[in-house]
DNA sequence: CTAACACCTATAGTAACTATAGGTACAAGA
DNA sequence: TCTTGTACCTATAGTTACTATAGGTGTTAG
């Protein structure tokens, strides 16, 4: 089985650019290239591939992927791959956090609105004019 | 009231590198100049990159903060910026959804490990296993 | 007066690609 | 066989929103 990059890509759902991307970082190895310089993939890399794309599909960064490979590659332990999985899932966690908390003062202050073409805003209040007014005739 | 970058940064808590940014990019303007080069920033000044923090602080993109002090400077409607922060809000209760998924699945992937030095891993089976192998062959 | 620090410009680096320019190879139809 | 259209190639720059570095000048406190 000898595939093109752009079927390769198609199999994958990773775009052309993006795999010879990860060739030039080191995340895929140099293929095999036909007479004229066409790369050429067979099982293993398109395996391969469709690992990363399921980890980056999860959210890894590309340096854990890069680690669990290298973990897959040079033998590992369950302990440091779920060690990594559990760091990524606080790290989304606290993005979760964060956003809610976000999305709450951003629909106060929404619905604040009166909206239309009144030249009256909220929005503008709270983020612009307050500091104007506050900072006319201020010390300092 | 005449500030220099430094105290500008410390007033509004944004960095003096990033005040340079910002005036590169057009967003902030081009403040007048000691003899000898130095930027001199006024109320003015300072009251505008308040405002910007504000909106980055509630992960309002460049861009969106752009149009805003576009609208603030030409005047601006209700209706034009209350559809800025929907649209904002918008996406961010999207990426809440996504990483709520994403949480989830990490979630079911880490307790199925067991963890320690054993070299099975439910987290590499689900992600590696059956795809790739484990092969030499790959610069880390 | 000198040492420490703030400031200056210009450039490169970050994450993870995406897009462009300018060219070569190959497969299918006339 | 020729031609056309697509896929492929390399190399470089652009994206977002900064951050960091190098190599220099200005200002200020002791």
């Amino acid at each position: 089985m000898n595939i093109t990059i752009g079927r390769l890509s198609e199999q994958t759902g990773v775009k052309v650019e993006t795999i010879r991307y990860y060739e030039k970082i080191g995340l895929m190895p140099s293929p095999e290239r036909t007479a004229s310089g066409h790369r050429i993939y067979d099982q293993t890399q398109l395996m391969r591939l469709t690992s990363i794309k399921r980890c980056r599909d999860l959210g890894f960064p590309l340096d854990d992927v890069r680690m669990m490979l290298g973990l897959i590659d040079g033998g590992y332990t369950c302990g440091e791959v779920r060690d990594l999985t559990l760091q990524h899932q606080a790290s989304i966690k606290q993005k979760i956090t964060d956003l809610k908390r976000l999305d709450k003062t951003l629909g106060t202050l929404a619905t604040a609105c009166r909206g239309g073409s009144s030249k009256e805003c909220a929005v503008v209040d709270a983020l612009f004019e307050g500091s104007i007014e506050r900072s006319k005739g201020m010390p300092q």
